[in-house]
DNA sequence: TAGTGGTCTAGACCACAGC
DNA sequence: CTGTGGTCTAGACCACTAT
């Protein structure tokens, strides 16, 4: 029998919140379950609906649970994660993105956006361009064809780095993507990778198909020439934190 | 002069987030600056006040604002990176988490606890014993003297592992941690890094200072006996992705 | 004291699912 | 039709900050 300490300095939405999620992780609600309704929720502890909505609410937030209109409440389900390697995404020994859906019996879908603007100030940095600088930028938009979205990679070139491999990259830059070409010119290329994670802006949130609670991973991968130590290009990668793990071998 | 679309599919707080989002993003609003107060926005948009604090709530739990109860909303100011290198957490040829801080003339702040308990069933799996088996937990938080939590690491370590290197593990593994144990008694070790990110729960909020709308950066990190195949240990680092990015050199 | 955000009650209307 | 979640209004009390 649920109840509220009304004396707690915890407030009542919270600790109905507090009940749901503990009754999620142990597994009492496993994931498909239906939560009891708002109104059943609020008879039950004695509060107001928006109250009980408003605890029903927290665990949405936090991706616990899915609010589905005139259905109800349900314990998400976890999707299946793939789990991306190191260089699956650049390196042209690898059959990379298009062999990974093949595997998965599914189609390819991508569209790719050529344009020039200015980058990220931190990308800028990195380029070696001053802030505002125009520069080539190709933006990928990987899906599948009756799927949710893969991920969105953009890539921004030094003009230095674009001159080197000449119009290739005003197109496709073909398999192995723009690194391959680089190598293909003779140069011997350094990689790192930044990986942070962060909550998605709205336009993110459509374009990547991203449930409520759920962050976004990116990867600023920097490609740099050995030899000279100049940056190349520079990648970033942005995709759903509950579809997407990253593996890295040391 | 801001206004509200009463006919737009997208619910009135929701479009004066999307003012407010935009305003933030756009530099307008920059890190630091107050929003107009909630009772501001309210006689501004012709809503209740209720509706405009669910606006900026959206923000809240986006990571975008911080409200600060009796002063006021503001725009959230990005604390500092940490950029912690893919070896800084285990390998005894860092001078690790401590020289970390020294460089940054903070004290170094970890308490240790020592359980055997039943890992995740993920974990048991990797450590090739049956779901709910205890095996040898070592739980370690890190933080500084004076400032916010730094990361969580709960190494698991297989009954065999352990046997390995005796007692050492009971206790404090000594510098460069159980690997370079393992190193110790001959073992060529294989690592491999799973990185994934998604929202705390209410107790990681507190442990690692955590605010709302900020994910946590998950690391597996396995490490295997090469000749054996054999998983000799599983660490997991829990970090607040706000304040800290992972490198890896490829 | 005045202004701020945090929360709750009370009641209402809407869009959508399923019967 | 009933039950569901999504949203808004209207008004209230609280705790906290600053003057």
């Amino acid at each position: 029998m649920p109840t509220i300490d009304r004396r707690s300095d915890r407030p009542p939405y919270r600790q109905i919140a507090d009940n749901l999620r503990a009754a999620i992780l142990s597994g009492e609600l496993p994931p498909g379950a239906k939560l009891p309704s708002e109104r059943e929720l609020a008879e039950e502890y004695g509060v107001e609906r928006a109250t009980a909505h408003r605890a029903v609410q927290e665990l949405y937030l936090a991706g616990l649970v899915a609010p589905q209109q005139g259905r109800g409440v349900f314990v998400r389900t976890r999707p299946p994660v793939r789990r991306i390697s190191r260089n699956r995404l650049t390196r042209r020994d690898q059959r990379g993105f298009y062999g990974d859906l093949e595997d998965a019996g599914l189609q390819a879908n991508v569209t790719t956006t050529i344009t020039h603007r200015s980058p990220p100030d931190s990308v800028a940095e990195l380029l070696g361009v001053e802030p505002g600088t125009p520069v080539l930028v190709r933006d990928r938009h990987m899906g599948t064809a009756n799927g949710p979205a893969l991920h969105h990679v953009t890539t921004y070139c030094t003009p230095s780095g674009v001159e080197r491999v000449a119009k290739r990259a005003q197109d496709n830059a073909g398999p192995g993507g723009m690194c391959a070409r680089f190598e293909d010119a003779g140069y011997e290329l350094v990689q790192q990778d930044i990986v942070a994670a962060r909550m998605p802006l709205p336009d993110e949130t459509t374009a990547l198909d991203i449930d409520a609670g759920i962050p976004i991973l990116t990867i600023l991968r920097i490609t740099t020439d050995s030899s000279t130590g100049d940056t190349l290009e520079v990648t970033d990668v942005r995709l759903a934190a509950d579809r997407n793990e990253l593996r890295y071998p040391i």
